[in-house]
DNA sequence: CTGAAAGCGCTTACAG
DNA sequence: CTGAAAGCGCTTACAG
């Protein structure tokens, strides 16, 4: 039995911070269920119950061992609860491959999703498969290593296998971003891009300004979704749409837009798909001298660190990234328990600043 | 023993794809080291020994067992593994607590974390402190119920308690940030800002900048040691050194260079601490339509994504996450392992764009 | 309400 | 070179 006790023991799993001293330090191991039990001078699993079922303890015991508990700073081993109980606690997350998939948004969303997990007591294992094709076999993988409980996907677009494929083989997943293909499913919760884009048109509109321009470059969904609401919104007043497409990077948002502004009727206000774009359109606007926010009215997408940077700060439209993130994990850890998991489409925020 | 043969199995951990057909998914177990080794005719540890020690198993039994293993496509659980060696593979990372703390240069740097470990067959899991003070107290936690075998800390500062108290209590830990209090100590890996600095200044001076200031703002060691490059390099060519501090925001730097340009002896390039605050400097030129490049020089230092946003993007100091990231992680793999790890100070790179 | 037993999946000494 | 045993720390039915 060589158990050492370990009253005000330090954190140490395998070796205890030396004494003030310097002894060498010792090998030493932390305490488990069968501690408590002994100098509690109960079973194995009373202690058991006290932490997972308190109701069904006695008051007195329950309060004799949750003192040992205390006293001896008792943590239950995580490996050994989740090797028996199939849960770890855990749920992995893939952050972008590359630095040029580098996604300020999918940054911030990150940390939302890493408080969120937190404050549920479960944690975030971030993946990092090779390349993209990698993603699927190295969820399998992590799944039936026992390492997740499930997956948080972001960046969902129309035709994109995953979720379909994971659900196929049971695996718990949801995801920031909807499921395109199948709008009805659960487990997802996304941005209503088009009712943001309409706010921001609708807002030029009602500054007076009458040649508004969509510049846009998101491949996928979501760049859709955003449109669509430029398209309707300009229908709604009876505006020509002028649409501007580009690749997505601030030099080729530079450039459309540039261009743009050098034709016969350049616009007067540029609505952009993110605020890469609208970066580049400050670019284009800012080479040519304009008085952003005065000659020509910028508003972009997302509201990353890089709306911040442009002189002046552009106006944005802000994702609920921390709701999102908390929705995302309450879906996730029900769906680990059997729950089907909701979906929900959340309206984005207009921030204003300088440029409109 | 009720063992349902998984050939072919789906990687599903509890239950399995349904069919074609729309049957009710059956829970069903994926294969383990007893279902390989009574397939293969060997015992169990055998199978263990093919897997985790080779070179002790037979050529023929070793080929025979991994032939099973493929076919059933099995993967050893790692909680099993992880409870019984005490190693998880997993190291724990603190994301920055608030939006206020949002840091793109450490946002790269997860990634490249993130990605350097998955390289060496380890994970990365976050950790999310409510608050600062909770940071020690969690990791205590997480490496006490065997969540994770060590650390990876970032943004180290003069007084800084965590590497020390986290060694005292002999959890393995390295730090992207030198351990200020203890430069001789091993398991920190830091870029050299004085010299990165030192050389923008010397840039400058041979495009022929006479009055070269200095915009610092970021507190705590890595600051100074950035500013300390600035002292020397300008003591060298025998320049008056111009200090402007300011607090570490866009707004605080473009009214501290705004001050500076408006004065008697306006400075024609900065160096600036951050690209916070050099985007900051660059607000407060194109406010006096200055020509950023040509009027004024710009450096930044991280060169995250806010060096590209302004017109023109700014000249940034560069450093090299990635690697950083692949010596922390071999760092803290061999502390695990009982190595004593290195410490490394890596060279910044000045990357050349329009603002200078 | 409490306890003795079985077992989650794995690896580590130790015999043979 | 291979195997029987013990055990990592925990929880889940099941008796009492």
């Amino acid at each position: 039995m060589e158990r050492v006790p370990t009253i005000d023991t330090p954190p140490s799993r395998t070796r205890r911070a030396a004494r003030p001293t310097q002894e060498p330090a010792r090998p030493v191991r932390p305490p488990t269920v069968d501690t408590v039990a002994e100098r509690a001078g109960v079973s194995r699993q009373t202690v058991s119950n006290v932490l997972n079922a308190p109701e069904r303890v006695l008051p007195a015991t329950r309060q004799r061992v949750q003192a040992v508990i205390d006293e001896l700073g008792y943590r239950p081993n995580r490996l050994g609860s989740a090797l028996q109980s199939r849960v770890t606690r855990t749920f992995g997350y893939r952050c972008h491959l590359s630095e040029d998939e580098e996604n300020l948004l999918l940054d911030r969303f990150l940390h939302d999703l890493c408080r969120a997990a937190a404050a549920r007591n479960h944690y975030i294992v971030l993946v990092s498969p090779p390349t993209a094709d990698d993603e699927l076999s190295i969820y399998h993988d992590m799944y039936r290593t026992g390492s997740v409980d499930g997956f948080v996907l972001s960046g969902t677009f129309p035709g994109d296998a995953r979720l379909g494929t994971l659900r196929g083989w049971g695996v718990p997943v949801v995801s920031f971003g909807r499921d395109w293909d199948h709008p009805d499913a659960g487990g997802w919760v996304d941005i209503d891009g088009a009712t943001g884009i309409a706010e921001a048109v609708e807002h030029f509109w009602s500054r007076g300004h009458r040649a508004i321009a969509w510049l846009g470059g998101a491949s996928g969904g979501a760049g859709e979704d955003r449109r669509s609401g430029y398209r309707s919104a300009t229908r709604t007043h009876g505006l020509a749409p002028v649409e501007i497409e580009c690749a997505h990077s601030i030099e080729a948002a530079a450039e459309a837009a540039g261009h743009a502004l050098d034709g016969p009727q350049p616009p007067t206000a540029f609505v952009c798909a993110t605020d890469v774009l609208a970066v580049g359109c400050a670019r284009a606007a800012a080479a040519r001298h304009l008085d952003i926010g005065g000659d020509v009215g910028i508003i972009g997408f997302d509201d990353t660190r890089l709306a911040l940077a442009t002189s002046p700060p552009l106006s944005s439209i802000r994702q609920p990234t921390e709701h999102v993130a908390e929705l995302l994990i309450d879906a996730l850890i029900g769906a680990v328990a059997g729950t089907p998991p909701p979906s929900a489409m959340l309206a984005p925020r207009l921030v204003h600043r300088g440029s409109s």
